[in-house]
DNA sequence: TGTACATCAGTGAACGCGCGTTCACTGATGTAC
DNA sequence: TGTACATCAGTGAACGCGCGTTCACTGATGTAC
């Protein structure tokens, strides 16, 4: 490996969210993150500045993706129950950045970048109403904290059963 | 004060639930919490082991008082709407049981006792429906992390207003 | 094409800190007789 | 009522560890001429 990683910033962020998928938030340490990417301790500090620094970048790209998939599922579907689902898929598949980013003690709250892709996806989950953001969250967080785990099948067929409970 | 503290184990899991609030259980040390007892740093090691064993007693507590919360509940008025606003009722008022009791990874999920516990919660929940557990859970969660900060009055009356939009 | 130089990314040694854990101890409490 | 003794709760010093942060440094890259 040269002397320059080429995309350490990136990578960083990667190894961010295997370990907080592997060990949660809590255990994160940014020596860690540096042996991940065979890179010096002192590294990560150059990209990020301190942990939190790391952490708001990790939550500002997870209400952006969010964002992104809440808007592209209404606008393919139009549908409430298929939002739902969508905010269900991308908390399985983005444990990680889920979790930082309904835990604002985590990440520097004020950050200006933050703050708008947070507002942002609240736009985007305008549609489903605080009924509809509170039963697929809730879905999303039971699921992810392992309390279903007696279910079969995927968490978006479970969702959608769940889900279409909700008065229309 | 006396050698002998009197109740050191209730005492120091007093001051768990407080740090927890303050500070999320990443955060936790037993050392900050003998210290908050007015007590030698070594002291919590004889109760409860370690911070897992401190947590895992935490978590026992908070499913044997939600277990005893939403059975009162349901005995008193037998609706599934209150059922859920009793839910987010413990959530708001314990909120470093409620944090703690959802992530596993934070303590001994083996142990016996946590185990019943849960299991007795869950078959008091049973009535709800995954439906109601799911919108219940996710409102809570939503209220406790800030996220819906821009909302006036009490989280039960918001509740409330959230919870009845599910189909009876 | 080559050389000089500025800029940037990553290094590695050093520091101080709070932590969990261990261990021989000591003070308090309760019980037997 | 008093004494002896076992048990238990908490002490405080010591240890090793991983962490975040700082700092002078060095290797790589890009640009000007």
């Amino acid at each position: 490996m040269a002397y320059h990683h080429g995309d350490l910033r990136r990578a960083l962020l990667t190894a961010a969210a295997e370990a907080i998928v592997e060990s949660g938030p809590a255990a994160l340490s940014l020596r860690d993150l540096a042996r991940r990417a065979g890179v010096s301790h002192a590294a990560p500090t150059h990209h990020f500045g301190d942990k939190k620094g790391l952490l708001t970048v990790l939550a500002t790209e997870g209400f952006e993706e969010l964002s992104a998939a809440l808007n592209a599922s209404w606008e393919r579907d139009g549908s409430l129950l298929e939002l739902g689902v969508s905010y269900v898929h991308f908390a399985v598949t983005h444990r990680a950045h889920f979790e930082v980013m309904f835990r604002p003690d985590l990440f520097h709250d004020e950050d200006a970048g933050l703050v708008a892709a947070r507002g942002e996806a609240r736009g985007a989950l305008k549609e489903g109403g605080l009924s509809g953001w509170s039963i697929a969250h809730g879905f999303a967080t039971l699921w992810n904290s392992g309390a279903l785990s007696h279910l079969t099948g995927t968490p978006e067929a479970a969702a959608r059963e769940v889900l279409c409970q909700l008065s229309p």
